[in-house]
DNA sequence: AGAGTTGTTGTCAGATTGACGATAACTCTG
DNA sequence: CAGAGTTATCGTCAATCTGACAACAACTCT
């Protein structure tokens, strides 16, 4: 065994970078929105080999100065033309994709993000896609993860971006970070409804999420029909015990 | 807004390595193992500038033809002289941290992994630290964590390595991966107990856990002292809903 | 043989859950 | 403007789950 392996800090001291290919560090977002009860994620059109004409993930490079959070915020705001900085938009890192041959070119290290966008359920920012901006938008994530037809592995990291959404919404309020910063039960109930593909009942729903929302006091006005649905704001508080994805065995039917 | 930036696809052709300092990519480990019920992680001394007689999570180096959790493999099988081939140990992906400062020497960016090493609660294999074998060992996690003394942002990795686990215990067997194939439920709670700095109720914990372990019909012999206890292994099955970490508010005192 | 220790099972009251019904508050239609 | 249709919220019920703790069984040590 070679002591110099021993420790990323000691490797240091023999590491010679002409030894190695060079490695290109990246970020691949996975970009979320709910409209019309369906969760959907951007993806742009590849107008290069490989993959070309084929649907990727949008991404780019990490620059020398910066780290792989910062290039996501950047990239998410080039995409998007969403000014980050007043929009409370939910990034956090995904995981890292690093098999030797996940980009036939070279090496390619991609440090995958999940993002979040507030939508009022309506319409959604458009994408931009750089120099094929025609088929750049916004796709339904369950049709997608079916097809499985994206470029290089983003198929994969697309599915590990719906499980982390879909896990979090268990214990945590995370949902709230795709509704405006007020919203109603119903619609908070529509984003789980969206995401997990089921249908949760509005009584329970309700009972369970009230401890972790705070009231505004405010209702909403000139809905279609319906009574008007009190505003609510999320906290950070745990949902414990957890929400439960999927209704558990159906109760026996009462015997008088 | 350059159209090379938007997905890492399209940057690639534009890239050129001779225009960004070359970045090393490391895998550091966070291994842990529990000994008389106390949560242990694998610490070597740095012999090195910087950070020089500082603990730090051993690690290394990702070669040109591997993937960041092949290396992590390899790097674990190194340190500890486990035939990892052999020994079911659990490797996950923890996070990527690719702050441009965090080596002041050059840009490292770093792939944590979560190791959890089976113990039969005694004894703790040696952890080999190459040139400077004297200080590397195992160490108490809560009393690092406290002190915060390791080098680079190693702390850092290691809160985050603990948090995971604490919280994965919450919904999973993942506990059972620091214990030997077969184990009895008193091994099991006191596992929970060394990670989440608690004391579970024997009784209640044992009617929680009961349904995702298999009973292998076995039963301890020559305990000292105690009743014999029934050996289970663990299945992959979710606790649901899961385990308080925490008891709740205490039950209010009965009135007749 | 008895004392001490440990593992397992049982019990109880309080809390939580899923199903579902009742009511209130709105919009739309004619 | 009355009534029909919709929607949000609250209440109720039986079944289940939970925390606290007692009871018992099975071993070792002295």
């Amino acid at each position: 065994m070679t002591p110099e392996t021993n420790s990323a800090g000691k490797f240091l001291e023999s590491y010679n970078p002409r030894d190695y290919p060079s490695t290109a560090l990246t970020v691949d977002l996975v970009v979320f929105a709910v409209t019309g009860g369906v969760l959907n994620v951007a993806l742009v059109r590849r107008g290069e080999h490989p993959f070309k004409d084929s649907l990727a993930l949008p991404g780019g490079f990490v620059g020398p100065e910066e780290s792989a959070s910062q290039a996501a915020g950047r990239e998410l705001a080039e995409e998007t033309g969403l000014d980050l900085g007043r929009l409370p938009v939910h990034i956090e890192q995904l995981a890292t994709y690093t098999s030797p041959d996940r980009d036939p070119r070279m090496r390619v290290v991609s440090v995958a993000h999940l993002a979040l966008l507030a939508s009022n359920g309506i319409s959604l920012p458009k994408i931009a896609a750089g120099s094929d901006a025609a088929a750049a938008g916004w796709y339904g994530v369950h049709d997608i993860l079916r097809g499985k037809e994206l470029a290089f592995d983003h198929a994969a990291i697309l599915g590990d971006g719906l499980a982390r959404l879909a896990g979090k919404m268990e214990y945590t309020t995370v949902a709230a970070r795709l509704l405006p910063e007020e919203f109603t039960l119903t619609q908070l109930r529509t984003v789980y409804d969206a995401v997990w593909e089921t249908t949760l009942a509005a009584g329970n729903f309700t009972r369970k999420m009230m401890p972790q929302l705070n009231d505004t006091g405010r209702k909403t006005r000139g809905t279609t029909g319906g009574a008007p649905a009190a505003l609510f704001t999320a906290t950070d508080r745990h949902i414990h015990p957890p929400l439960k994805r999927f209704p558990t065995a159906p109760v026996q039917p009462r015997r008088p």
